[in-house]
RNA sequence: GGUCGCUUAGCUCAGCUGGUUAGAGCGCUGCGUUCACAUCGCAGAGGUCGGUGGUUCGAGUCCACUAGCGACCACCA
């Protein structure tokens, strides 16, 4: 059958349809793919994009990586399930909202009131939904839609409630009042991970509280001062000994205070005046002494950032306007000792970048240290750490998990209470004095729902286990339906930058909920930086939207490109060029197709994979070992997570060795269809992962079923090693072949020569002579023989009826050089192994193997200069 | 301050547990190409693997020190 095709590949036109086409097969749902009950199973759930914005580059890749992934064991019998979903990413989400609310209507979501504002982002959250699903297909990633997810979801929010009130029952979540990172704009906490520090100059001011205070301290936030309730120095400073343990009431700028001399190694000697004052409520440092010191804690400042009362002419004031006053006071009455600029570390809000204000709040808290009773005392640290040390989890690339490790152990209890509107609500309600905590209001009235919102992380930490039905797939402390056939899963791709956020929690949440790690191995890959090796960023203006990328050179070229060159863990670099490179490769590979489908009967082209075809001549031979060889590798290193060099592998088969020399000799040796349909098969399939748009548009060109579910056969080509090392011998025709149809520029090491069996047709070989001639083949003899067997190193054309053989022939000139250049390669080579040979200790103490290998070789080397030499 | 990573061809990067003559893509140079593909082909130039020292029969690979760059975590009042 002729097979029309286009000069050139067409993702445009190709790639919608073609998802039409997977999604309707249904086969991305594993419930839908034919397979025994005994199938293993291979699962990854899909990290969920913030439905902030809408994807970019680095989404891409973590699509195709994952694509990859799921594409290679669907095509190898696994029960393959790859399950997506998004995040609410409930701060973030709010800003966002917030922002563009501030910015067209100048209102802030106050004004607006809880239910009209949450409609907003309601709104929001679906608009940028939509669009995010709909660049997740266009990069051809084959998930399963039907158990889409959402963060926020009505299931989701069940599972919710449930685990913070189970964690509620062990004691693990707790009500406590403790500091917390305070964002003043954002009215909320924030957990340690989302402050972010920024230097920056800051005044350091070294004063003394008052007249009769011994000793001066040094401080940036004078206004702090006014709740200190003690002055901390080292221990071991011999300036400040004496006063230890003692008590000094004050006087300080008109606020009475009185302050206990402590002693904490944290203090360091050498900064300021080596004492510091002490102010419990508004620094993590401080607070902890207080605890360990057990004192007095004294709140000062407020939510909105402004004194408290009882402060005297200071209440009302904000921060800044308290400390501009207490300097000024401070400056008049010759309390102040110096003040100086120094660069300091403020940490600001991840999302306004407002300054934190640390205060002590009453938060909820997932207390990570105490002892749970399901774990029989263990603690949830303790836990998730011995899951790491027993080798549980395993990391890759393996470094990841001292990062796991280090994260884990210094991990303090975790504020999960949130002061914003837009998340999951908190199932506990208080009337008064009482509390309770349950799945939804208690009977009696007056009860009132706590007012807070849950930090988004733990919902998303319990990705693994509620996407997949917990905890209704979890009944009497059994798994039953997607939860028991799906979890753990088999691998967690996501970004490094993650690990901690993320990657831990799973690990804690999925251990308390079910007992179970939540997977088996965390692929980090690294970030995607722009051309010059920056962090792609809004505000830098140099990310880039993939689907411009794909408009122009498809999503192919896009997955392939971010595939290759990069390494577990290792950030890489965008760069158009790449993509279009990738693009060229592809085009490539159409052209393979559309050359082998051109010429293809109905019958070769419906032929089994799992038969191999009988190879006829030297370049089957060769080109079907040369596809043994790459398909073990390519897998081999698929198994391995080493995608790049399994691509790197299979382009090296397809471009090199199949397109520029197999298929040239199929233009003059003919009767490979038989082969040349194998060897298509083989690469669409081998493929198919990792571009599988073109391989499945290919692929419909000549089959009818589908291309994503074909089984991968036991082995592709066949082994011959004999035939892989003839390969330059091929190659030295190929090149007079092909170069004899011009006017011979690239000369062969061999020239062609041309033999032509006496067959009884003597009339016929007249005439293909005078063929062969005008042909201008570069044929440079010509001999005519007895008919015997076709030469064994020779390629069989056949012109007018008549097969004529191919073979090298010797050109003097070029083949001195090239004997020359050879034999001083040779030469050399001898010289190093024989001088390794003869070294003793190599001898004795290299691997056997090796030194015979090399001796072998040595002799191979010395026998084919001798054979150089006699020529 | 702590932890970790990177440094290999002009550019972007591979190089697995130390073992043939260190690789690829792009770029560059020369030659070629109506007959699958100019989104093409062939050939070639180009590297003392950041530096120093060590371990070893053998080091791009392991160790120590050192220089430059980068990331993450913590954080000083």
């Amino acid at each position: 059958m002729k097979k029309e095709m286009e000069k050139v590949y067409n993702p445009q036109e190709c790639e919608d349809h073609i998802y039409q086409k997977w999604e309707n097969s249904g086969y991305f749902n594993p419930d839908n793919l034919a397979l025994s009950d005994d199938a293993p199973n291979y699962t990854i759930i899909l990290p969920p994009p913030n439905i902030t914005a809408k994807l970019h580059i680095g989404h891409s890749a973590m699509l195709a990586l994952e694509d990859l992934m799921i594409r290679y064991h669907r095509m190898n019998g696994y029960r393959t399930l790859w399950l997506p979903g998004t995040d609410h990413a409930a701060i973030a989400t709010q800003n966002v909202v917030e922002k563009e609310l501030f910015k067209s209507t100048g209102k802030t979501r106050h004004d607006l009131g809880k239910e009209v504002f949450l409609s907003k982002v309601w709104e929001f959250v679906n608009k940028t939904q939509a669009t995010i699903l709909s660049q997740t297909k266009k990069m051809g990633s084959s998930l399963d839609w039907s158990r889409l997810a959402f963060t926020l979801d009505e299931e989701r929010q069940q599972a919710v409630r449930k685990m913070f009130i189970d964690m509620y029952q062990d004691g693990v979540i707790y009500r406590g009042e403790r500091i917390v990172n305070w964002c003043p704009r954002c009215h909320s906490t924030l957990s340690d991970d989302e402050v972010e520090y920024h230097e920056q100059e800051a005044k350091l001011y070294t004063f003394k509280y008052s007249v009769d205070f011994p000793f001066a301290i040094s401080t940036t936030r004078p206004e702090t001062k006014l709740g200190d309730t003690a002055v901390a120095v080292n221990p071991k400073d011999e300036r400040y000994q004496k006063y230890l343990g003692k008590e000094f009431s004050v006087d300080f700028c008109g606020q009475k205070l009185k302050l206990k001399i402590i002693g904490d190694r944290k203090v360091e000697m050498d900064f300021g005046t080596g004492a510091l004052g002490v102010t419990p409520a508004h620094s993590m440092v401080d607070w902890q002494m207080a605890q360990d010191q057990g004192l007095e804690t004294v709140k000062v400042i407020d939510e909105n950032g402004k004194i408290k009362e009882n402060f005297g002419e200071y209440s009302g004031l904000s921060a800044l306007e308290a400390r501009a006053k207490i300097v000024e006071k401070l400056q008049t009455s010759g309390l102040m000792i110096e003040e100086k600029i120094f660069s300091n570390n403020l940490s600001s809000c991840y999302r306004c970048d407002s300054p934190i204000e640390p205060l002590l709040s009453k938060q909820w808290f997932i207390g990570v240290d105490r002892p749970v009773a399901r774990f029989d005392g263990q603690t949830l640290k303790e836990k998730a750490i011995a899951a790491y040390k027993g080798k549980d989890i395993e990391f890759l690339p393996d470094r990841f998990g001292k990062s796991f490790e280090s994260w884990m152990s210094n991990l303090r209890d975790w504020c999960i209470s949130r002061q914003i509107w837009f998340g999951h609500e908190i199932p506990v309600w208080y009337r008064g004095e009482e509390i309770f905590v349950g799945e939804s209001v208690p009977q009696g009235d007056g009860w009132l729902q706590d007012g807070d919102t849950l930090d988004t992380w733990f919902s998303s930490g319990m990705w693994t286990f509620s996407t997949l039905g917990w905890p209704n797939n979890f009944q009497e402390g059994k798994k039953i339906g997607d939860l028991k056939r799906f979890h753990p899963t088999q691998v967690l791709e996501t970004g490094y930058e993650i690990l901690t956020l993320w990657v831990s929690r799973m690990v804690m949440m999925s251990l308390f909920a079910i007992n179970e790690i939540p997977f088996e191995k965390v692929y980090l890959h690294g970030t995607i930086l722009d051309s010059k090796g920056k962090k792609m960023s809004k505000s830098k203006g140099n990310g880039v939207d993939p689907i411009d990328v794909i408009n122009i050179y498809g999503a192919d070229a896009l997955r392939l490109s971010l595939l290759t060159g990069s390494t577990p863990g290792n950030d890489s670099r965008y760069s158009e060029e790449k993509v279009a490179a990738k693009r060229n490769f592809i085009n490539k590979l159409w052209n393979i197709s559309r050359f082998i489908l051109s010429d293809l009967s109905e019958e070769t082209s419906s032929c089994d994979l799992d038969s191999l075809p009988e190879p006829k001549t030297l370049a089957d031979r060769w080109i079907m070992a040369e596809l043994h060889q790459t398909a073990n590798l390519v897998r081999e290193k698929l198994d391995d997570f080493n995608f790049s060099l399994a691509a790197e592998e299979l382009s090296n088969f397809t471009w090199n060795k199949l397109a520029d020399w197999y298929l040239e000799i199929a233009k003059v040796e003919k009767g490979k269809e038989e082969i040349l349909a194998h060897l298509l098969k083989s690469i669409l399939v081998l493929w198919h992962p990792f571009i599988p748009y073109v391989t499945e548009e290919i692929w419909s060109q000549f089959n009818n079923d589908l291309l994503i579910v074909k089984q991968w056969p036991g082995t592709f080509g066949r082994k011959d090693d004999e035939a892989v090392r003839d390969y330059s011998l091929i190659q030295d025709i190929i090149i007079g072949v092909r170069n004899g149809r011009s006017e011979n520029r690239v000369e062969p090491a061999r020239k062609v020569k041309a033999l032509i069996f006496n067959n009884n047709h003597s009339s016929l070989i007249n005439s293909q002579l005078e063929i062969i001639k005008n042909l201008k083949t570069g044929i440079s003899e010509i001999e005519v023989a007895e008919k015997t067997e076709q030469p064994k190193e020779s390629i069989a054309i056949i012109v007018g009826g008549v097969e004529i053989y191919l073979l090298g022939a010797v050109d003097q000139e070029k083949e001195k050089m090239r004997l020359h250049k050879e034999r001083e390669n040779l030469e050399k080579m001898i010289s190093l192994l024989s001088g390794r040979l003869a070294n003793e200790e190599f001898v004795a103490k290299a691997p056997a193997a090796l030194v015979e290998k090399e001796q072998t070789r040595l002799l191979a080397m010395r026998e084919e200069l001798k054979k150089m030499l006699n020529h």
